[in-house]
DNA sequence: CTTGAAATCTCCGAACA
DNA sequence: TGTTCGGAGATTTCAAG
């Protein structure tokens, strides 16, 4: 049988050694390829062409350094979920972009539509977020109260 | 007044220039002092001078590659909103850090105390991740259809 | 994929404004 | 603090096997 869609992007060609690397590089962004390749047990060449192709395929979609929103003055992390209708959805979208302090949104199954983090330097600012999003239908906000060290992903 | 608690670890003395760095930094963790004084206008020690003392306070606490979950098999990416009790906290953190599929896990006021992010590469280890943490309390799953681009924090 | 050399690049330190 | 200059070291690229 013929699938619907054309190809999948989804690229199944990777092997050990590229997870590897991928879950290295998840910790260290850093690292150079000899690095790297001392913990593969590769050259340092055959490391940064494997890196390359993995940036060019989408595998690593860029690298970030992580910032402690605490040490910037960012003291209140929240999330908020969000229940709207399907038709305001693309007005959702284009709100979240407009607000600085909403640093993530996810479309969800069930009843809530949207799931957003936030963050912000006081409850003042809070509220005024979740005043805005508000505007789109019921908004339900919990405080995060603490996070837990963020793992790579399960490859 | 002297306030209960020593000296808050808050690093306050953040100018526009970390900012702007720290911002920079969050789009592309590789680039070099001399490519980030270029849009600072500041000199390359000046800039590596600035990044190892924010290295040192832990305004950035690392960097780290972003990977695509879709492209390395992991077609599935759920949030877990879990209800449980006060007493069994150290033990749900515990069990979290047991499953490589919870990639992060928020503690929050109100009737969930967790907040999950997982990823998995089929439904049926999803359910496992499920039934896992369920026998904590009551859990509720929600899968994520989409994902916005994450925007670095408003500094 | 590996080795080895060449070309870059990156960071560090000194001297100074 | 910041700037410029110079050098040491590291990293990537490119060849050839």
């Amino acid at each position: 049988m013929i699938p619907k869609h054309p190809a999948p992007d989804r690229t199944d060609s990777l092997d050990d050694i590229d997870r590897k690397i991928l879950t290295i590089l998840q910790y260290d962004g850093r690292l150079s390829g000899a690095d790297i390749g001392r913990q593969v047990n590769l050259s340092q060449p055959a490391v940064s062409a494997r890196i390359q192709r993995l940036e060019r395929q989408g595998v690593i979609k860029g690298y970030t350094a992580v910032v402690d929103p605490h040490q910037v003055g960012l003291t209140i992390h929240a999330v908020i979920r969000l229940r709207t209708t399907h038709a305001k959805i693309p007005q959702a979208l284009a709100l979240f972009q407009d607000i600085p302090e909403v640093t993530a949104a996810y479309r969800l199954t069930g009843e809530d539509c949207f799931l957003l983090d936030v963050h912000t330097p006081d409850t003042a600012t809070l509220q005024r977020v979740v005043d805005t999003v508000g505007r789109l239908g019921p908004a339900s906000t919990s405080l995060v109260l603490d996070t837990y060290p963020p793992k790579p992903l399960p490859l």
